[in-house]
DNA sequence: CTCAATCTATACCGTTTTGGTGCAGTTTTA
DNA sequence: TAAAACTGCACCAAAACGGTATAGATTGAG
């Protein structure tokens, strides 16, 4: 019942990008978001392809956000690297369900469709900016959620 | 981002339990409950350990629940097979978060604490009762998460 | 008393996911 | 033109997951 360790790399190498404002080699970000270099070069590939991180070749090249950090959310970043959050198996529309319940559907289904679906919103409300701002409280971050 | 097939399955299981009313054998249970008859019984081991279910031995013997539906809640049930519900790895007390950040620790460890904490709190709202007991509406369920 | 029904305990196993590494290329620019 | 970067694959070990097997212990019905 966790992320992965990778959106977890994800989420501090964006916001590792975000606080270095420019450009920057994939060594520095893995040495500043303290993620395995080419763990790192792999995560960055993933973000550069999901529209998150732009990418210039050649010597002086590097990473940088494509976009501006407050319009990256925590949700858009874990959902690039996970499956979308999804708390039962349930809710996969591959999958079917082998157990009918009396009630509708099946009532477990339905109660982690709400938790999954609240969760992915609350994360969707946080962006890269508000964790990575220092004039934006943790409290108040805190409070949204 | 979800929890086990075998989490998933205790749900059932108890649930099949809690409708069944007296006591079952496990081949019954695994039918009722749609899950594969030996990890049906390597389930059932657990809730038994854990306290929820109870077992008789000998012919005539199988499982009830321990204690009453509306005592059972999901969390319980679910952190029984699972880890403890924690989002990130960070929260656990063995690992040691690598990156610590400008604002007090690493704000996203506190971000998916609360989360964490509040989706435990919400699945330890609902009980077993709840989601059998026809008497219950799926509506007022959701409501309350 | 005995034997069938049932739970208990432990070990095992194949597949998938996770977390990570290596290397041969390509592009850019100093 | 060569070094500094990114890119694209392919590969790999370990852990987690989902499930199975088997041998043994216990109980109760007949």
């Amino acid at each position: 019942m966790r992320l992965t360790q990778e959106a977890d790399y994800a989420l501090r190498i964006v916001s590792t990008l975000a606080k270095g404002g420019g450009t920057m080699d994939s060594r520095t970000v893995s040495v500043k978001a303290c993620v395995p270099e080419r763990f790192t070069v792999k995560i960055l590939r993933k973000l550069v392809l999901g529209g998150i991180v732009a990418s210039k070749k050649g010597s002086a090249g590097g990473y940088m956000l494509a976009v501006s950090p407050d319009e990256i959310t925590m949700l858009s970043v874990v959902e690039l690297i996970d499956e979308p959050i999804s708390i039962s198996r349930c809710l996969d529309g591959e999958y079917e369900c082998t157990k009918n319940n009396d009630k509708s559907c099946c009532v477990f289904h339905m109660i982690f469709a709400k938790l999954s679906s609240g969760l992915a919103e609350k994360l969707g409300s946080i962006t890269i900016a508000d964790a990575t701002d220092d004039s934006v409280s943790i409290e108040s971050i805190l409070e949204k959620i």
